[in-house]
DNA sequence: CAAGAGTAATTCTACTTTCAACAAATTGGC
DNA sequence: GCCAATTTGTTGAAAGTAGAATTACTCTTG
């Protein structure tokens, strides 16, 4: 027998709904939580950068490692982090032990900001997501969501850590 | 008394867990399905653009329709729609009707290329997502996010219509 | 210690996306 | 019919992002 052409296994009803919603409501959800974090002049993605520094000891953490925790480029982390000096709300400091290191540094203006949004931020994650969910649900939710990360992590990337 | 101001309600940590490995697990999701579709020249969302376009009546729908369900602006909408011309996928022909308006039209070359990536993409979504789910999962899952969009869309916004 | 390999971070270039402004056509009073 | 208001879609400038190239430093090894 010549060699067939591996029929696609398409998707079934259930399958198809769960991803088309999954898709959907992720994406409204996405803008509309910016939509709620915009009075604060934050992006999602500003604001998870100095929620990560805010967490780091001291409040200040080396580009490359703030770069993974939020998970984005190093590229796209210096030209952030050069926006949001420029508000005033982070510095940097070259590492003395590595000079070619550098520490991103949380001002007390960037914690007093993050401090302001997170109340905001908190209430938006709320409305528009969790008070929407049962206990099991969010139980659920966080064991899919922990395995869909597993897999990915074990189907290549090694390029990204744990956060 | 006096008003006293309103303390937020942080999230418990079932509630943080449920919320971080959904955005986690998103952002890594994302990615990895970018680069799965990169072989063909397609960005997750020329994909979704393209697929909305190949599902309306005879490939065609008008420009507006498509921003609406491809879940994009008209702006950015135009200005995907001028590269993927450039590629021959689609083209544009003014309403007869209603001279203001334009449809996008699927060519040949736009329906090989999305027929070509297709099995590819399902098998990203499988290989990514679904088949780390069981059944009960995709059921929960899809009530889960239809709830999420079905509240946003109470909450505010008939800025977005159903997809 | 010197050469080469490797690393941290930035910068440069190309591309994408957003936002505001715009032109053209339609609609709905009056 | 005419004028204001609305709708459709495009455009251009500004902001954002990705990835390659670059710079400056460190580490390894002979």
């Amino acid at each position: 027998m010549p060699a067939k052409k591996i029929e696609p296994k398409w998707l079934s009803p259930k399958e198809l709904k769960a991803w088309r919603s999954y898709i959907v409501a992720s994406r409204r959800l996405w803008d509309a939580m910016e939509a709620d974090l915009a009075p604060h002049e934050l992006s999602m993605s500003d604001y998870e950068i100095l929620v990560h520094l805010s967490e780091a000891p001291e409040r200040q953490i080396r580009m490359s490692e703030l770069a993974l925790s939020a998970m984005i480029s190093k590229s796209r982390l210096s030209h952030r982090m050069k926006v949001m000096e420029k508000a005033g709300w982070v510095r940097r400091e070259v590492c003395k032990m590595d000079k070619r290191g550098q520490f991103a540094i949380m001002t007390d203006k960037g914690w007093k900001a993050i401090v302001k949004a997170a109340p905001d931020h908190v209430e938006s994650i709320r409305s528009r997501f969790i008070d929407h969910l049962s206990v099991k649900d969010q139980e659920d939710l966080a064991r899919i969501f922990e395995r869909v990360s597993e897999k990915m992590r074990q189907q290549f990337g090694d390029s990204c850590q744990t956060e």
